[in-house]
DNA sequence: GCCACCCGA
DNA sequence: GTTATCGGGTGGC
């Protein structure tokens, strides 16, 4: 007992961090001010204690500990380093982006308050009263009376049961959200109809344009729309109010729940604002990054300001931009619906029961195929990429990818092509047990017919909106051309592409190692063909687009290219990602364990009530 | 330019 | 007894 105990407080200041990270990845939610947060961490601590789970978060607790050491040690040496230059760097950065900060937008972030159980609620009121959650096996969010004893969403669920041993957990009905849901943004989109839905429970709106048609301060306006709903759903909302998103959504956790706050946009107002700011509140700075930066010294976005010679050499260069963005409390202001933002990938995975036979493991590789074919349909894809990812009983995760010869989307081919790869991971872990499998498409091919554009997103359904909006980005480059012009280019290039796939999968069937035809510049054009110089120059396309002439497909890649040059440089500031085009050979050998990546990205949305994502790490101001 | 891995929501 | 899905960044090669 005196040994147990002794042992006990002997590694308890050891493991400091990992308690605090154990805490979890919400932390920051509210509801939790009055909790005793050491506490709950020992009773988090002493369950977990032991579990695969907590060997696997203590390993990764050392290896971001060996990882901090490096950072610090990196600093020191900078220290003793002329870094004028960064330093001159990173003023000017500040001074490019003062020069870009705009306070002339009304942006709100409004989320729902413990939504998930406020609807379940609804439909049984007899649970307000009492701690409740839902989601099994993990909380997906809590009510406030839960929130009270240290629950929290993305908690385990026995772990909150040790927390909360009388708190009741309910099943997901995913359908009840979404409807509930659908009501909520019918009223958003009164008040902005290009409302963007960041998740099932969280929006942006820009105001702007709604308060001064109504003479409405934005303070009025937000009241306004918080009582409709709440008449109208019976749902209570917080809100914030900002110059931009990134303080708009912070702003709407300062008075959490069913309440509102605004940050007034004057830069003296937002900056006082960001001195005092923990890091973590902002969207994007994790338990990950927020240990980094609290080693360097930065524990506010103010402390941020005296590091700026430093933070691209330690962080990278995107983390000290968007770090920088923080110190200064900019944000982007552009506020669109979720559907303008292109798909990147399509996935699925599963957790199981731990499983290391062979047959097993095909049969769930099977199954998950089946699965991600069924997600595929729905949302009308192939891809060209394809990813798995096992989860070793240990909780390690590996990741291999291989592109097919063609786009796949039928089970067929994804177990045909992911099998390969499960069967060298095995031979690479000898005896390996798993407790999740996946698999993943990228570089996916839309086969939607309906409305894609230049960039692979989609279009509008009403399209007026965008020509007829004055104040709305009349920057963007859009109205440079005519809809039908437009539109026609579009449908073309998507021509092109399904011709281009169709090709490639027909040739694959016929020969096995198709490569991309590569003719040497002296070669010879085929005898019945026109004269031509395939592959096209410009898109590079491999041959003729279906029945083109070779002419005819210049003329149309010349004039896609000067409508994106013109949309190009037409687009205000933010460097955007450069285009990545696409090729891959099959796997690779595999050195793997364990190394640390940067952090960066976030936030979700919906398409039809399901997750989508966008980045704000390379987002603009 | 691809791949594997990591982070965050 | 510790989820599922997605986007993005980094570093190695």
């Amino acid at each position: 007992m005196a040994a147990a105990e002794r042992h006990n407080a002997s590694d308890a200041p050891v493991h400091h961090s990992l308690k605090y990270s154990l805490l979890g990845p919400s932390l920051t939610k509210a509801g939790q001010d009055s909790v005793d947060q050491s506490k709950v961490s020992e009773i988090i601590y002493n369950a977990s204690k032991g579990s695969k789970f907590f060997n696997n978060e203590e390993t990764r607790d050392k290896s971001l500990t060996d990882k901090i050491s490096k950072i610090l040690a990196r600093k020191r040496q900078l220290e003793r380093l002329d870094v004028s230059s960064d330093l001159r760097r990173a003023d000017d950065y500040v001074a490019e982006l003062e020069l870009g900060r705009d306070l002339s937008q009304v942006i709100v972030h409004m989320d729902c308050d413990a939504f998930y159980a406020a609807v379940e609620e609804l439909d049984r009121p007899e649970l307000k009263d009492v701690p409740m959650a839902v989601g099994k096996g993990v909380l997906t969010t809590c009510n406030y009376h839960a929130r009270k004893f240290g629950c929290r969403s993305g908690m385990a669920g026995f772990v909150a049961m040790k927390l909360c041993p009388q708190l009741i957990c309910l099943p997901l009905n995913f359908e009840k959200y979404s409807a509930k849901a659908q009501e909520i943004r019918a009223i958003l989109a009164e008040y902005d109809p290009r409302y963007e839905s960041a998740s099932v429970d969280e929006a942006y709106l820009n105001l702007t344009q709604y308060c001064e048609e109504h003479r409405l301060t934005p303070e009025e306006a937000v009241r306004q729309m918080r009582a409709e709903v709440h008449e109208k759903t019976k749902v209570t909302v917080s809100a914030g109010i900002a110059a931009n998103a990134k303080l708009a959504k912070i702003a709407s956790n300062q008075n959490k729940p069913n309440g509102q706050f605004r940050i007034a946009s004057d830069r003296q107002t937002i900056m006082d604002f960001m001195k005092t700011l923990p890091c973590r509140k902002v969207n994007g700075i994790g338990r990950v990054f927020e240990r980094e930066l609290d080693a360097v010294g930065i524990k506010t976005c103010g402390d941020i300001y005296a590091h700026r010679a430093y933070l691209s050499q330690l962080f990278g260069q995107k983390a000290f931009q968007f770090l920088m963005q923080c110190y200064l409390g900019l944000g982007r202001t552009n506020i669109q619906p979720a559907e303008d933002y292109e798909r990147k990938s399509v996935g699925t995975e599963s957790t199981f029961r731990e499983m290391s036979s062979p047959t097993e493991l095909r049969e769930k590789l099977r199954h998950i195929a089946d699965e991600l074919e069924g997600d595929l349909k729905r949302t009308g894809f192939k891809g060209r990429t394809l990813c798995i990812k096992i989860k070793l009983h240990t909780y390690e995760v590996y990741t291999r990818q291989m592109t097919p010869p063609f786009a796949i989307h039928l089970a067929d081919d994804l177990y045909k092509y992911g099998l390969p790869m499960l069967e060298k991971l095995m031979k690479e872990i000898p005896s390996m047990k798993l407790r999740l499998m996946g698999l993943r498409v990228t570089h996916i091919v839309s086969l939607k017919k309906p409305e894609i554009d230049f960039f692979g997103r989609q279009r509008l359904a009403s399209s007026n909106k965008l020509s007829t909006s004055s104040k709305l980005s009349s920057n963007d480059g859009w109205e440079v051309w005519p809809e039908a012009e437009f539109e026609e280019a579009a449908r073309q290039e998507r021509d092109e592409e399904m011709n281009e796939l169709e090709k490639l999968s027909q040739e694959h069937e016929e020969q096995k190692d198709f490569t991309i035809t590569e003719r040497a510049p002296d070669e010879e054009p085929a005898p019945d063909q026109e004269p031509e110089k395939w592959p096209c120059p410009i898109c590079t396309l491999p041959q003729p687009p279906d029945d083109k002439s070779f002419n005819s497909h210049i003329d149309f890649c010349l004039s896609r290219q000067t409508i994106k040059e013109a949309i190009k440089s037409t687009t205000p500031a933010p460097p955007l990602p450069t285009e990545k085009p696409q090729a891959a050979t099959s796997s690779k050998p595999a050195p793997a364990r364990r190394k640390r990546g940067r952090p960066k990205s976030g936030a979700s949305t919906t398409d039809n009530g399901r997750e989508k994502r966008r980045a704000f790490f390379t987002g603009g101001t």
